[in-house]
DNA sequence: CGCTGCCTTGATCTTCTTCAAAACGTGTGG
DNA sequence: CCACACGTTTTGAAGAAGATCAAGGCAGCG
């Protein structure tokens, strides 16, 4: 039996991810920000957590419902995405295992101002923002954390805001391609493969452009050597060239 | 004596404007985060802090230096920027009394990536990263307000991400002066006034355009009358009449 | 009064978007 | 196993938006 699919991706599973229970535990334990948390304190916190499952596409909130959970994604991949006025997405993020989303804010501002949605599979745990907030005061190193990681963000917002502001598509295209790689790149014959069903209208979203751009763009690397690319994937053979695309113009 | 000036800016001092030593404590006092310490709390914190002083234009830090102090905005406004490899300058925030800015993230990754510049003459209060870190760990409401601000930063900074994005150079100059006026707006008889020296290229670094395309911008903002404006000030005579302009289309 | 640095305005040119149509890869159902 | 249908990708050509280049005007200040 010889497999024609072109796609170096693995195939993922249709049914939505559950965490089995025992993985719950484990899975909390390696998120950053309970890390330093003692076994009987995890199992506290892992009481006021609930699960989900999400098929590739399912929506896990929209952008102006009610905001008064917080999620942690367990396995699979979620993007944050914002909509104009005019309906045109705009992606702020992919979420990968053991990072965070949704509202950390008090009950009062509570409207979403971003939109979740899996991209594969996936399992998110979540717990209220009210009891996280409880969390936080009692444990002040998870809260220290927990700044850390804010912290982290912003730098990588205000870094896309350079880039939207002073770069052209082609730089912009080559950075989300370098971001992306270093977030989800997996070593792989064909080169560093991003492990994730990613068309060219998702690389415009990311990178404030459209979908023909973004085309004409990947096909240009491609001719010059440094990614290979087809429906839904590419991989980075030369991460240096895109470095150096960005950096030294 | 007339004046013959035509700004309708208030004249700042010349000198690098020093807080007096009483007004150090009810300043911190009044700073967001510090709000639920008890008083011997404060003057313990207090006491951490040192204090400086810059004439406009002045640098506090650059992007590059070694990241070791956190800073509160005591009195004046400051300019977080970032400059391309270019040279080209991005402008991500200003900063007002109460704001604090500067690294908050544990030692080791040790290089603030922007830019902060006095645009006024101000005063700052500064203290080590790491005794700030002490003070987040021992008063977790500290912490827990700090996150928030984060929260609020960060998700301001996506809100740029999607402006840039997504809009026109007419809209995004207009969301611009909506946000300014949000929060350095005063009324005075021109309209609701902009209390800061705004040159055309300020504006520019703002909205990720050119001086040239700012100025024309504000020049048909100004023949719509929307606005009043003049060599570095702007006043908004019509605040929805920007809004609009960012929403509807 | 004249200098300096902002601001404005016009003309040209580049970049990117838009519109359109064809080519291709994938999964489906014969 | 093959052929069809769908959504993605590519490519072209025309158009618009904004950048760039260049000059002149004006405010503020000595």
């Amino acid at each position: 039996m010889k497999n024609r699919r072109k796609t170096p991706l693995e195939i993922e599973a249709i049914e939505p991810e559950m965490c089995s229970v025992d993985l719950r535990l484990e899975i909390l334990t390696q998120v950053p920000f309970f890390a330093d948390l003692s076994a009987t304190d995890i199992e506290v916190v892992n009481r006021q957590f609930v699960e989900f499952g999400y098929s590739p596409g399912e929506m896990i909130y929209l952008a102006g419902d009610q905001a008064e959970r917080l999620y942690v994604v367990a396995e699979g991949k979620i993007k944050l995405l914002r909509y104009t006025p005019a309906g045109q997405a705009v992606m702020l993020d992919v979420l990968t295992p053991g990072e965070f989303f949704g509202s950390l804010a008090a009950l009062g501002e509570n409207e979403y101002p971003d939109t979740a949605q899996a991209l594969v599979s996936s399992c998110v745990l979540s717990i209220e923002t009210g009891g996280f907030r409880k969390i936080l005061q009692k444990h002040p190193s998870v809260a220290v954390k927990v700044v850390d990681i804010m912290a982290e963000r912003l730098k990588a917002a205000h870094e896309m805001v350079q880039q939207l502001s002073a770069s052209s598509a082609e730089q912009r295209i080559a950075h989300v391609l370098r971001k992306l790689a270093a977030k989800l790149g997996e070593r792989k014959e064909v080169g560093l493969l991003i492990q994730l069903p990613l068309s060219r209208a998702d690389l415009a979203e990311m990178a404030g452009t459209t979908t023909e751009t973004a085309s004409r763009m990947m096909s240009q690397f491609q001719k010059e050597g440094f990614i290979q690319t087809g429906r839904q994937w590419v991989a980075i053979r030369d991460l240096k060239a895109l470095e150096d695309l960005v950096d030294i113009p």
